[in-house]
DNA sequence: GTAAAGCCTAGTAACGCAATAGGAAATAGA
DNA sequence: TCTATTTCCTATTGCGTTACTAGGCTTTAC
Protein backbone atom coordinates (compact mmCIF):
# COMPACT_ATOMS: atom_id res chain seq x y z
CA UNK A 1 0.00 0.00 0.00
CA UNK A 2 1.46 3.41 -1.01
CA UNK A 3 -0.43 5.36 1.24
CA UNK A 4 -1.59 4.38 4.89
CA UNK A 5 -4.79 5.50 7.32
CA UNK A 6 -1.81 8.53 8.10
CA UNK A 7 -1.86 10.08 4.76
CA UNK A 8 -5.25 9.94 3.58
CA UNK A 9 -6.58 10.73 6.83
CA UNK A 10 -3.76 13.97 6.75
CA UNK A 11 -5.60 14.98 3.33
CA UNK A 12 -9.30 14.61 4.24
CA UNK A 13 -8.03 17.08 7.25
CA UNK A 14 -6.38 19.63 4.79
CA UNK A 15 -9.74 19.43 2.80
CA UNK A 16 -11.62 19.63 5.59
CA UNK A 17 -9.72 22.45 6.76
CA UNK A 18 -9.94 24.45 3.72
CA UNK A 19 -14.20 23.73 3.06
CA UNK A 20 -14.36 25.66 6.62
CA UNK A 21 -11.51 27.89 6.49
CA UNK A 22 -14.01 31.07 6.58
CA UNK A 23 -15.29 29.51 9.98
CA UNK A 24 -11.64 30.86 11.62
CA UNK A 25 -10.10 27.91 13.81
CA UNK A 26 -11.23 24.91 14.07
CA UNK A 27 -10.99 22.47 17.02
CA UNK A 28 -9.33 19.08 16.27
CA UNK A 29 -13.01 17.82 18.64
CA UNK A 30 -14.72 19.43 15.34
CA UNK A 31 -12.40 17.82 12.75
CA UNK A 32 -12.32 14.22 14.32
CA UNK A 33 -16.50 13.93 14.61
CA UNK A 34 -17.01 15.43 11.01
CA UNK A 35 -14.37 12.84 9.32
CA UNK A 36 -15.27 10.01 11.40
CA UNK A 37 -11.50 9.49 12.83
CA UNK A 38 -10.34 9.20 16.73
CA UNK A 39 -9.45 12.34 18.19
CA UNK A 40 -6.07 10.92 19.73
CA UNK A 41 -5.18 9.26 16.23
CA UNK A 42 -5.86 12.50 14.93
CA UNK A 43 -3.76 14.44 17.09
CA UNK A 44 -0.85 12.96 15.90
CA UNK A 45 -1.18 13.82 12.00
CA UNK A 46 -2.12 16.76 13.08
CA UNK A 47 1.01 17.56 14.95
CA UNK A 48 3.18 16.55 12.04
CA UNK A 49 1.39 19.09 9.78
CA UNK A 50 2.15 22.01 12.49
CA UNK A 51 5.57 20.89 13.09
CA UNK A 52 5.69 21.15 9.40
CA UNK A 53 4.00 24.81 9.03
CA UNK A 54 1.40 23.49 6.75
CA UNK A 55 -1.12 24.27 9.79
CA UNK A 56 -1.06 26.63 12.86
CA UNK A 57 -2.42 25.13 16.06
CA UNK A 58 -3.64 27.76 18.37
CA UNK A 59 -3.62 26.40 21.97
CA UNK A 60 -6.43 27.25 24.65
CA UNK A 61 -10.55 28.19 24.91
CA UNK A 62 -11.44 28.74 21.28
CA UNK A 63 -8.16 27.39 19.72
CA UNK A 64 -7.79 25.27 16.72
CA UNK A 65 -6.19 24.67 13.63
CA UNK A 66 -5.99 27.23 10.65
CA UNK A 67 -4.12 26.68 7.37
CA UNK A 68 -1.03 28.59 7.27
CA UNK A 69 -1.82 29.60 3.08
CA UNK A 70 -4.42 29.64 0.75
CA UNK A 71 -5.47 25.99 -0.21
CA UNK A 72 -4.11 26.58 -4.04
CA UNK A 73 -0.85 26.73 -2.59
CA UNK A 74 -0.85 23.48 -1.17
CA UNK A 75 -0.31 20.13 -3.37
CA UNK A 76 -1.26 16.81 -2.40
CA UNK A 77 1.84 15.63 -2.98
CA UNK A 78 3.32 17.75 -0.51
CA UNK A 79 0.98 16.50 1.90
CA UNK A 80 1.53 13.02 1.39
CA UNK A 81 5.42 12.81 1.96
CA UNK A 82 5.25 14.56 5.04
CA UNK A 83 3.02 12.56 6.49
CA UNK A 84 4.14 9.32 4.93
CA UNK A 85 7.75 9.63 5.03
CA UNK A 86 8.49 9.20 1.41
CA UNK A 87 5.76 7.95 -1.76
CA UNK A 88 8.57 5.71 -3.30
CA UNK A 89 7.16 2.74 -4.67
CA UNK A 90 9.93 0.57 -3.92
CA UNK A 91 12.81 0.17 -1.21
CA UNK A 92 14.98 0.85 -4.17
CA UNK A 93 14.33 4.58 -4.54
CA UNK A 94 13.92 5.04 -0.24
CA UNK A 95 16.72 7.20 1.79
CA UNK A 96 18.39 4.05 3.07
CA UNK A 97 18.07 1.19 0.41
CA UNK A 98 19.34 3.96 -2.08
CA UNK A 99 22.48 2.60 -3.83
CA UNK A 100 21.90 -1.43 -4.38
CA UNK A 101 24.81 -2.41 -5.05
CA UNK A 102 23.17 -4.22 -7.80
CA UNK A 103 22.08 -0.86 -9.18
CA UNK A 104 24.16 -0.49 -11.95
CA UNK A 105 23.00 -3.93 -14.04
CA UNK A 106 19.82 -3.35 -12.08
CA UNK A 107 17.45 -3.97 -15.15
CA UNK A 108 14.66 -3.04 -13.61
CA UNK A 109 16.10 -0.05 -12.05
CA UNK A 110 14.05 2.47 -14.72
CA UNK A 111 10.69 0.80 -14.22
CA UNK A 112 11.38 2.05 -10.64
CA UNK A 113 12.10 5.52 -11.56
CA UNK A 114 9.67 6.13 -14.07
CA UNK A 115 6.90 4.79 -11.76
CA UNK A 116 8.53 7.14 -9.00
CA UNK A 117 7.67 10.35 -11.32
CA UNK A 118 4.63 9.62 -12.47
CA UNK A 119 3.26 9.18 -8.90
CA UNK A 120 4.98 12.85 -7.85
CA UNK A 121 3.94 14.47 -11.01
CA UNK A 122 0.60 13.76 -10.61
CA UNK A 123 0.47 14.09 -6.63
CA UNK A 124 2.35 17.17 -7.45
CA UNK A 125 0.37 18.35 -9.73
CA UNK A 126 -2.91 18.33 -7.97
CA UNK A 127 -4.16 21.15 -4.97
CA UNK A 128 -5.95 21.22 -2.41
CA UNK A 129 -8.47 23.64 -3.98
CA UNK A 130 -9.35 21.18 -6.56
CA UNK A 131 -10.83 18.90 -3.73
CA UNK A 132 -12.85 21.21 -1.72
CA UNK A 133 -16.64 21.05 -2.87
CA UNK A 134 -17.80 23.21 -4.68
CA UNK A 135 -20.72 24.22 -2.44
CA UNK A 136 -18.52 25.08 0.26
CA UNK A 137 -16.02 27.53 -1.55
CA UNK A 138 -18.12 30.59 0.34
CA UNK A 139 -19.11 29.37 3.92
CA UNK A 140 -21.15 32.20 6.20
CA UNK A 141 -19.72 32.86 8.95
CA UNK A 142 -22.26 32.96 11.30
CA UNK B 1 5.93 0.98 -0.13
CA UNK B 2 3.72 0.01 -3.23
CA UNK B 3 5.92 -2.93 -4.15
CA UNK B 4 7.65 -5.22 -1.43
CA UNK B 5 11.20 -7.70 -1.81
CA UNK B 6 7.95 -9.95 -3.47
CA UNK B 7 7.32 -8.22 -5.97
CA UNK B 8 10.79 -6.82 -7.10
CA UNK B 9 12.23 -10.16 -6.81
CA UNK B 10 9.87 -11.38 -9.05
CA UNK B 11 9.99 -8.90 -11.89
CA UNK B 12 14.52 -9.73 -11.62
CA UNK B 13 13.72 -13.37 -11.83
CA UNK B 14 11.26 -13.17 -14.84
CA UNK B 15 13.87 -10.98 -16.78
CA UNK B 16 16.50 -13.26 -15.56
CA UNK B 17 14.87 -16.20 -17.27
CA UNK B 18 13.46 -14.43 -20.19
CA UNK B 19 17.23 -13.32 -21.14
CA UNK B 20 18.56 -17.22 -20.39
CA UNK B 21 15.43 -18.82 -22.47
CA UNK B 22 17.70 -20.14 -25.04
CA UNK B 23 19.60 -21.87 -22.68
CA UNK B 24 16.21 -24.07 -21.36
CA UNK B 25 15.38 -24.97 -18.24
CA UNK B 26 17.15 -23.05 -15.79
CA UNK B 27 17.26 -24.80 -12.06
CA UNK B 28 16.17 -22.10 -9.01
CA UNK B 29 19.73 -22.18 -7.79
CA UNK B 30 21.25 -21.00 -10.78
CA UNK B 31 18.74 -18.18 -10.68
CA UNK B 32 19.01 -17.51 -6.61
CA UNK B 33 22.81 -17.25 -6.91
CA UNK B 34 22.76 -14.81 -9.93
CA UNK B 35 20.65 -12.54 -8.31
CA UNK B 36 21.80 -12.75 -5.12
CA UNK B 37 18.53 -14.07 -3.33
CA UNK B 38 18.20 -16.49 -0.82
CA UNK B 39 17.21 -20.21 -2.26
CA UNK B 40 14.22 -20.88 0.04
CA UNK B 41 12.47 -17.39 -0.71
CA UNK B 42 12.90 -17.54 -3.84
CA UNK B 43 11.14 -20.68 -3.82
CA UNK B 44 8.20 -19.67 -2.57
CA UNK B 45 8.03 -16.90 -5.36
CA UNK B 46 8.76 -18.77 -8.20
CA UNK B 47 5.69 -21.00 -6.68
CA UNK B 48 3.50 -18.42 -6.96
CA UNK B 49 4.30 -17.46 -10.55
CA UNK B 50 3.90 -21.49 -11.11
CA UNK B 51 0.44 -21.69 -10.35
CA UNK B 52 -0.20 -18.97 -12.14
CA UNK B 53 0.99 -20.46 -15.65
CA UNK B 54 3.54 -18.05 -15.95
CA UNK B 55 6.42 -20.50 -15.76
CA UNK B 56 6.50 -24.21 -15.64
CA UNK B 57 8.78 -25.90 -13.59
CA UNK B 58 10.02 -29.22 -14.47
CA UNK B 59 11.41 -31.42 -11.68
CA UNK B 60 14.05 -33.56 -11.50
CA UNK B 61 17.57 -33.90 -12.24
CA UNK B 62 17.87 -31.46 -15.77
CA UNK B 63 14.76 -29.58 -13.91
CA UNK B 64 14.43 -26.25 -13.80
CA UNK B 65 12.37 -22.58 -14.86
CA UNK B 66 11.18 -21.65 -17.66
CA UNK B 67 8.70 -19.49 -18.99
CA UNK B 68 5.58 -20.44 -20.66
CA UNK B 69 4.93 -17.07 -22.97
CA UNK B 70 7.65 -15.40 -25.51
CA UNK B 71 9.15 -12.15 -22.86
CA UNK B 72 6.95 -9.60 -25.07
CA UNK B 73 3.64 -10.94 -23.84
CA UNK B 74 4.44 -10.68 -20.14
CA UNK B 75 3.93 -7.00 -18.88
CA UNK B 76 4.97 -6.06 -15.61
CA UNK B 77 1.59 -4.93 -14.24
CA UNK B 78 0.65 -8.60 -14.12
CA UNK B 79 3.65 -10.20 -12.33
CA UNK B 80 3.30 -7.61 -9.79
CA UNK B 81 -0.39 -7.80 -9.19
CA UNK B 82 -0.19 -11.19 -9.18
CA UNK B 83 2.73 -11.74 -6.75
CA UNK B 84 1.97 -8.57 -4.53
CA UNK B 85 -1.64 -9.45 -4.47
CA UNK B 86 -2.86 -5.80 -5.48
CA UNK B 87 -1.17 -2.67 -6.74
CA UNK B 88 -3.77 -0.21 -5.13
CA UNK B 89 -1.88 2.71 -4.22
CA UNK B 90 -4.79 2.77 -0.83
CA UNK B 91 -6.61 0.08 1.30
CA UNK B 92 -9.86 2.22 0.10
CA UNK B 93 -9.53 0.43 -3.57
CA UNK B 94 -8.89 -2.52 -2.46
CA UNK B 95 -11.25 -5.50 -2.09
CA UNK B 96 -12.50 -5.28 1.49
CA UNK B 97 -12.75 -1.77 2.34
CA UNK B 98 -14.03 -1.25 -1.19
CA UNK B 99 -17.59 0.38 -0.85
CA UNK B 100 -16.62 2.34 2.37
CA UNK B 101 -19.23 4.31 3.77
CA UNK B 102 -18.01 7.96 3.09
CA UNK B 103 -17.38 6.87 -0.73
CA UNK B 104 -20.48 8.99 -1.90
CA UNK B 105 -19.15 12.38 -0.63
CA UNK B 106 -15.12 12.10 0.11
CA UNK B 107 -13.39 14.41 -1.78
CA UNK B 108 -10.36 12.66 -1.85
CA UNK B 109 -11.47 8.74 -3.81
CA UNK B 110 -10.84 10.57 -7.54
CA UNK B 111 -7.48 11.29 -6.46
CA UNK B 112 -7.16 7.45 -5.53
CA UNK B 113 -9.21 6.84 -8.60
CA UNK B 114 -6.83 8.47 -10.84
CA UNK B 115 -3.54 7.65 -8.88
CA UNK B 116 -4.71 3.72 -9.83
CA UNK B 117 -5.32 3.89 -13.25
CA UNK B 118 -2.09 5.70 -13.95
CA UNK B 119 0.10 2.95 -11.60
CA UNK B 120 -2.00 0.45 -13.34
CA UNK B 121 -1.41 1.91 -17.16
CA UNK B 122 1.67 2.45 -16.97
CA UNK B 123 2.69 -0.86 -15.15
CA UNK B 124 0.50 -2.40 -17.69
CA UNK B 125 2.28 -1.01 -20.59
CA UNK B 126 5.76 -2.00 -20.07
CA UNK B 127 6.45 -5.61 -21.15
CA UNK B 128 9.12 -8.24 -19.65
CA UNK B 129 11.12 -8.08 -23.67
CA UNK B 130 11.70 -4.35 -22.76
CA UNK B 131 13.37 -4.67 -19.45
CA UNK B 132 15.70 -7.38 -21.23
CA UNK B 133 19.22 -6.46 -21.52
CA UNK B 134 20.32 -5.71 -25.52
CA UNK B 135 23.18 -7.71 -24.89
CA UNK B 136 21.06 -11.34 -23.50
CA UNK B 137 18.54 -11.08 -26.65
CA UNK B 138 19.93 -13.70 -28.20
CA UNK B 139 22.04 -16.04 -25.87
CA UNK B 140 24.04 -18.83 -27.54
CA UNK B 141 22.80 -22.22 -27.24
CA UNK B 142 26.34 -23.97 -25.79
C1' DG C 1 19.68 -46.49 -6.51
C1' DT C 2 21.18 -42.11 -6.06
C1' DA C 3 21.72 -37.35 -6.79
C1' DA C 4 19.49 -33.40 -8.37
C1' DA C 5 15.89 -30.90 -8.89
C1' DG C 6 10.95 -28.91 -7.82
C1' DC C 7 6.83 -29.01 -4.55
C1' DC C 8 4.40 -28.33 -0.14
C1' DT C 9 3.18 -26.94 4.63
C1' DA C 10 4.60 -24.76 8.54
C1' DG C 11 6.90 -21.72 11.56
C1' DT C 12 9.22 -17.44 13.29
C1' DA C 13 11.55 -13.04 14.13
C1' DA C 14 11.24 -8.31 13.23
C1' DC C 15 8.99 -4.44 11.72
C1' DG C 16 5.53 -0.96 10.74
C1' DC C 17 0.82 0.54 11.24
C1' DA C 18 -3.11 2.11 13.84
C1' DA C 19 -4.46 3.41 17.77
C1' DT C 20 -4.37 4.46 22.86
C1' DA C 21 -2.82 6.58 27.41
C1' DG C 22 -1.72 10.11 30.42
C1' DG C 23 -0.36 14.20 31.42
C1' DA C 24 1.86 19.14 30.72
C1' DA C 25 1.28 23.76 28.93
C1' DA C 26 -1.36 27.57 27.14
C1' DT C 27 -5.39 30.51 26.83
C1' DA C 28 -10.13 32.69 27.22
C1' DG C 29 -13.69 33.85 30.00
C1' DA C 30 -16.27 33.84 34.61
C1' DT D 1 -7.48 33.80 40.07
C1' DC D 2 -9.98 29.61 38.99
C1' DT D 3 -11.79 26.63 35.57
C1' DA D 4 -12.89 24.73 31.25
C1' DT D 5 -11.04 24.14 26.91
C1' DT D 6 -7.82 23.42 23.86
C1' DT D 7 -3.13 22.08 21.80
C1' DC D 8 1.33 19.74 22.66
C1' DC D 9 4.45 15.89 23.95
C1' DT D 10 6.28 11.28 25.06
C1' DA D 11 5.42 6.77 25.53
C1' DT D 12 3.22 2.11 24.87
C1' DT D 13 0.57 -1.60 22.93
C1' DG D 14 -1.88 -4.87 19.95
C1' DC D 15 -1.88 -6.66 15.57
C1' DG D 16 -0.98 -7.89 10.92
C1' DT D 17 2.40 -8.24 7.29
C1' DT D 18 6.87 -9.04 5.51
C1' DA D 19 10.91 -11.59 4.81
C1' DC D 20 12.73 -15.37 5.60
C1' DT D 21 13.83 -20.33 7.38
C1' DA D 22 13.01 -25.47 8.22
C1' DG D 23 12.05 -29.92 7.03
C1' DG D 24 10.36 -33.29 4.43
C1' DC D 25 8.06 -35.33 0.13
C1' DT D 26 7.92 -36.22 -4.88
C1' DT D 27 9.72 -36.53 -9.42
C1' DT D 28 13.21 -37.59 -12.83
C1' DA D 29 17.79 -38.46 -15.33
C1' DC D 30 21.67 -41.19 -15.36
Amino acid sequence: MLVSTKGRYALRVMVDLAEHQAAGCIPLKEIAARQGISEKYLENILATLVRANMLSGMRGKGGGYVLTRPPEQYTVGEILRLTEGSLAPVACLDGDCKGCSRSDECPTLDVWKNLDKLINDYLDGVTLDQLVAPNHGYDYVI
